[in-house]
DNA sequence: TTTTCCATAATAGCAATACTATCATTTATA
DNA sequence: TATAAATGATAGTATTGCTATTATGGAAAA
């Protein structure tokens, strides 16, 4: 199967640490920041920021700051803080779901490829090839409770016309074929591809902050999603 | 069956016009707007321009203007703007809650039950009693639009300590009874509730904005989100 | 080597936001 | 009619989300 993270996977060799360029939309940038050191560095420190005091509270004047630049260079990378939201997001579910295609690849079996896509949005530690300055688990706990923002805005419509939300909709367009192979004549496919992912991280938040809508206690157990997850697709398909 | 509606449902008659007074904790306002005619412009015009323009265009300063009061005096009813959106979203889901509970009423066959409950959650046109100030269809839309918004923060666990999403916990426990009712067995029902209840609301906002995200085409027809979340708990829970 | 780019630094400025504060005035209630 | 409470009018402040200008330092082209 040919797909856009072919010459990415070439790349892939035994050892850990692997530099895979995920694409990302050109017009989420206006200079690429993969392409300097100081660009990589505003990704990675506004990683860390987000993460640890959220997205209000984040500014380019304060990751200015941190990596030891001035605003007026940030805004010659991105052209807004939402973009650079956006951006880091695109990579995050790029990455999904190039570990999705990778870690089902081997296996042949519709209801066992449903296992693993599954196993691997709902996996608490980042697993795949490390990166040299995104920190993935950090970048996870930022889709969790900042992902949303990215569309959440008056310009959703515009933004996706730009193609902005390409990387997340590949994911669940990807989820949904996986789901027809077992089920070819389920008329959900999508509606069911884009639930899972949603959920997947959503009940990921709720654990965490609004325990009492899940069914997990006050454990913060966010392992329970999977087999919540795989129950309900499972069951669903097996349905038709 | 006692609940917190009582009194309410009491006073529910033939005539459409009536009054009735949800519940809203008190922590979310220093001066109940319900009480005043210039608070209930409050409520009334918040709605229509947060609906209209978004939560983030959304200013006291703006609000004010165009019901020809002061900013002074909207932060004396309301702490601030985050606080009146969790009023409004609040008062949404504690209404859904009410309808609920009434259109299930008389129902005894549990799968029947969750067929009324999930109708009522992804109605399009907003049923029941009207109210004086508050446009329960707009209020819908901001509540899919905007309803994330109340808790993706950084003070959530503290908001949810003065209990501010009481009213989305409280619908969503409800939902899961109902679950319980048809599958008392069955180990996810908060989990599957919570998941009902969230994407009844952003299937909607898919369907409008990012289409490709659900199996309804360009069409816009959010009446498919409902034969999928029928199927999707029904056959879930049958299995069980 | 010199020139000339170009990225970045340094600094300023501006309109808007999210408030807080003060005091005057109107309105309700006792 | 007195008195308190609610609202209006106005001002002020720190921060945000930008845009603009000029200076500097280092790499590449001439």
């Amino acid at each position: 199967m040919e797909n856009i993270f072919t010459f990415a996977a070439n790349q892939l060799s035994s050892i850990m640490e692997v530099y895979i360029q995920l694409p990302v939309n050109r017009k989420l940038f206006i200079r690429d920041p993969e392409s300097t050191d100081l660009g990589r560095r505003m990704l990675a420190e506004s990683i860390r920021f987000i993460h640890q005091y959220g997205f209000e509270e984040f500014t380019f004047k304060k990751l200015a700051y941190s990596i030891g630049t001035t605003e007026a260079t940030i805004y010659r990378y991105f052209e807004n803080k939402h973009r650079l939201l956006i951006y880091i997001v695109d990579w995050y579910w790029s990455w999904l779901h190039y570990l999705c295609i990778e870690k089902t690849r081997k296996t042949s079996d519709p209801a066992q490829r449903i296992r693993k896509i599954i196993r691997i949005l709902t996996n608490g530690e980042a697993e795949g090839v490390s990166f040299r300055h995104i920190d993935k688990n950090l970048l996870k706990g930022i889709v969790i409770s900042e992902g949303s923002k990215a569309w959440l805005t008056r310009h959703v419509v515009q933004d996706n016309r730009d193609k902005l939300f390409k990387p997340y909709k590949d994911l669940c367009g990807f989820v949904a074929g996986i789901f027809l192979e077992y089920r070819p004549r389920y008329r959900y496919s999508r509606s069911l591809a884009t639930t899972v992912v949603k959920m997947s991280h959503t009940l990921n938040f709720y654990t965490m902050n609004l325990p009492s809508l899940t069914d997990y206690g006050t454990s913060k157990d966010t392992r329970r999603i999977r087999p919540f997850l795989e129950d309900l697709v499972l069951s669903t398909l097996k349905n038709h």
